[in-house]
DNA sequence: AGCACGCCGACT
DNA sequence: GTCGGCGTGCTC
């Protein structure tokens, strides 16, 4: 018998299937999708078996080494998955299987990490009235009797000696299991009453034409969480499994719990924060068919679920569901949508402000449309005051305008509370000279040194590198460095000036980023142990206090500012996400939204709360300007050391592009946002098309040209959600 | 990705 | 004459 195996290697070159000899002795634990341990040049590496034939064309083959699972890893929908995504992003193959696995199960080098056993006693089928038994032998089988089988740990209380004579005289067997590292508490809750604007649309859903795409667009607060859990329970009832996709950002344990509490332990969530061990756990108990409703960020998409009966996108629009920085530069929608066809079920997608794209294929007809126009609670959306700090920056010394201070000031004395966001996306705080202008930038990377109070220091957020803060400017030899940019921490200082008593929560990346410490923030502002929760991207998303009647934006400006074609959709989505946050139980709630740009049509939008209107304008601007939805993109990006030589290639690149694909306008090559990261330029090619039919095979051609050339890099990314 | 093979500069 | 630079090519 011939393998034909993929090594774990991600390099183009080497990309692809290699034949080996199995020997007798591993012929029946072979099967598709497991990995092998196998002899690579003069090195030994593993991976997946991905065809079993009788020979090979290959004349001197070698033999495989081991097996590493008795368990099929990929399964055969997997290995058909990672083809077709490998062909949509032209990345290696083995990168698009590789991305499918936790990391304990990924083909590596090296050893794997340790999977854990526990030991269970249960007893035997020996008669035990032939025997007589001392106490704590009879202490072992009474708590064998009650509980089937009983951890080894749980009779450390008992003397061994017993444990083992019972086991010796075969009374008792013993009984290695995998050890679950996931433990579930949770109290089962009944399901809420559906409103009839909710259960409509799950009845549309269940009932109406099938569609493979539907896009739930529905307010904040109009409950779209218990319409998924509706069309989750209905595929429980039919024997089915489910994905429920969220943004990494909104997986927060508060999100798990309440699936908990309605599905109890068919639930396996996917976070971030767990171990690699736990993950892995997770994982095992979805290939076992033990948990049927798989909860988590963009990789959850790969869960080995079988029978899946409805696929959930929450937060449709957010650009999480995208990879952009490694191969393979998949979208987990995408993959769901490819999932949805092999089960032939649905993807229900949901957002409160629908990608363009999304909505556009909505109003085509290619996706079906589901509304829900109102909150649950009745209330309307919160009133937004916008405020223009061109006037208050000349007279206040705080980033705070009077409008805000005496808004929060009126809520504060009512014993209500605030959320503040600051918006940091695409920006850090960074240190200038007030004389001469002069940035700290990195040496490696090309972009300004974040500034970090705390430790003072200076950092580089690519690369890591860091230096000490100076007083004086190298530039002009001025002590008058300082920092113009803004940050949770400065913030936070100033309330202390304005709000002398006020207890302030302050949440962002440094605070959070211990384990647990998300959670007991929440409940901490929960219950009121805190006035004012101050936060980044961190307090938009999907979190819930009644208590909250007011939303003040900081900075509503910094994510237009960043040369982004889709910075307006950006702000737009994040401004409606925050201004939710607000009024979302019996009280009515305000947000107050300051910035430099009061008549930008994204703020103007947010105020009336008109996505409509939003989603018509930037159509247009779209269409003009031929972005998506109109267009496709596809970046490629070139880097290298030699920037000389980077650039000629890329020039060079661009003349192909031009020569093969006749109906598509390709843009570049320019140096990217960032030119330098770690010592290496980069260019970037921009192609905008509507229909190719040569794209892919051009591409693929240009890449593969430059296989095996050290000095030069190309990354290719369809549908990019940034370009940078 | 590694690792070997191979062909040109400054050293015992 | 040789040690070693890293360009090129191969891995079933």
């Amino acid at each position: 018998m011939v393998v034909g195996v993929l090594v774990q290697i991600s390099n183009k070159s080497v990309d692809r299937i290699f034949d080996y000899v199995v020997p007798n002795e591993l012929l029946k634990d072979i099967r598709l999708g497991i990995r092998v341990e196998v002899p690579f040049g003069r090195q030994t590496l593993e991976g997946f078996v991905l065809e079993i034939k009788d020979s090979s064309n290959f004349d001197k083959l070698k033999s495989i080494i081991s097996i590493r699972d008795l368990d099929i890893v990929l399964n055969s929908e997997l290995l058909e998955l990672g083809k077709k995504i490998q062909q949509q992003t032209l990345s290696p193959l083995i990168c698009c299987y590789q991305v499918m696995l936790p990391k304990a199960l990924k083909a590596k080098r090296g050893r794997n990490i340790g999977i854990k056993f526990d030991t269970y006693y249960k007893l035997s089928s020996v008669l035990l009235d032939d025997y007589k038994f001392n106490e704590s032998q009879k202490k072992i089988i009474e708590r064998c009797k009650s509980n089937g089988a009983v951890l080894r740990k749980e009779l450390m209380d008992i003397s061994a000696s017993s444990l083992k004579t019972l086991v010796k005289k075969n009374i008792l067997v013993e009984e290695v299991r995998e050890h679950y590292r996931v433990l579930y508490d949770y109290k089962q809750e009944a399901k809420r009453e559906l409103t009839s604007e909710q259960s409509g649309v799950v009845k549309e859903v269940l009932e109406g034409e099938f569609y493979p795409v539907y896009l739930l667009y529905g307010v904040t607060g109009s409950g779209k969480t218990e319409v998924y859990m509706e069309l989750i329970d209905e595929a429980l009832k039919k024997g089915k499994s489910s994905i429920v996709l969220v943004p990494e950002i909104s997986l927060t344990p508060q999100m798990v719990e309440r699936f908990q509490k309605r599905f109890g332990d068919k639930i396996a969530a996917l976070h971030s924060a767990l171990s690699d061990g736990e993950k892995y756990d997770e994982w095992r108990r979805i290939a076992r068919g033990e948990a049927s409703i798989v909860i988590g960020a963009r990789s959850a998409i790969f869960a080995p679920l079988t029978n899946i009966g409805i696929i959930i996108i929450d937060e449709e629009h957010s650009d999480s569901y995208k990879q952009n920085d490694s191969n393979p530069r998949y979208n987990a929608k995408d993959v769901a949508i490819l999932r949805g066809k092999y089960h032939n079920c649905s993807v229900v997608m949901g957002s409160a402000t629908p990608s363009l794209e999304a909505m556009a294929r909505a109003k085509k007809g290619v996706y079906k449309l589901l509304l829900l126009p109102h909150r649950v609670n009745g209330r309307s959306l919160p009133d937004v005051l916008i405020v223009d700090m061109n006037d208050s920056i000349k007279t206040s010394k705080y980033h705070f305008s009077d409008t805000l201070v005496n808004s929060m000031r009126e809520v504060l004395d009512k014993d209500e509370q605030v959320i503040l966001f600051l918006n940091r996306r695409g920006y850090s705080s960074f240190i200038t000279c007030k004389n001469c202008g002069y940035t700290f930038k990195c040496p490696n990377c090309d972009i300004s040194l974040t500034y970090h109070k705390s430790s003072q220091t200076l950092r580089c957020h690519y690369c890591g590198y860091g230096t000490k803060v100076y007083n004086t400017c190298p530039e002009c030899k001025e002590k008058s460095i300082s920092d113009l940019g803004v940050g949770t921490e400065k913030i936070e200082e100033e309330l202390e000036n304005i709000f002398p008593d006020t207890r302030v929560l302050r949440m962002d990346y440094d605070t959070t980023s211990r384990k647990g410490m998300h959670e007991k923030m929440i409940t901490a502002f929960k219950n009121h142990e805190y006035d004012i929760l101050l936060g980044t991207q961190i307090v938009a998303k999907g979190l819930d206090f009644p208590n909250v009647t007011l939303v003040g934006v900081i900075n509503a400006d910094v994510g237009l500012n960043i040369p982004d074609f889709r910075s307006s959709e950006n702000t737009f989505s994040l401004l409606s996400q925050v201004a939710g946050r607000s009024g979302r139980s019996k009280k009515t709630g305000r947000v107050v939204i300051q910035t430099f740009n009061p008549d930008h049509y994204a703020i103007e939008y947010t105020k009336k709360h008109d996505y409509l209107g939003f989603y018509q304008q930037e159509m247009m601007i779209r269409k003009c300007l031929k972005y998506p939805p109109f267009y496709y993109l596809c970046y490629l990006r070139i880097s290298g050391v030699n920037s000389q030589y980077i650039e000629k290639e890329a020039q060079k690149i661009k003349r192909a592009l031009e020569r093969n694909l006749l109906s598509t306008i390709i843009l570049g090559p320019s140096p990217c946002t960032v030119f330098k990261i770690n010592k290496i330029y980069r260019y970037g090619i921009i192609l905008k098309y509507k229909k190719e039919d040569q794209l892919m095979s051009v591409i693929e051609k240009i890449s593969n040209h430059y296989i095996g050339n050290q000095q030069i890099k190309l990354d290719i990314d369809f549908n990019p959600s940034q370009i940078y």
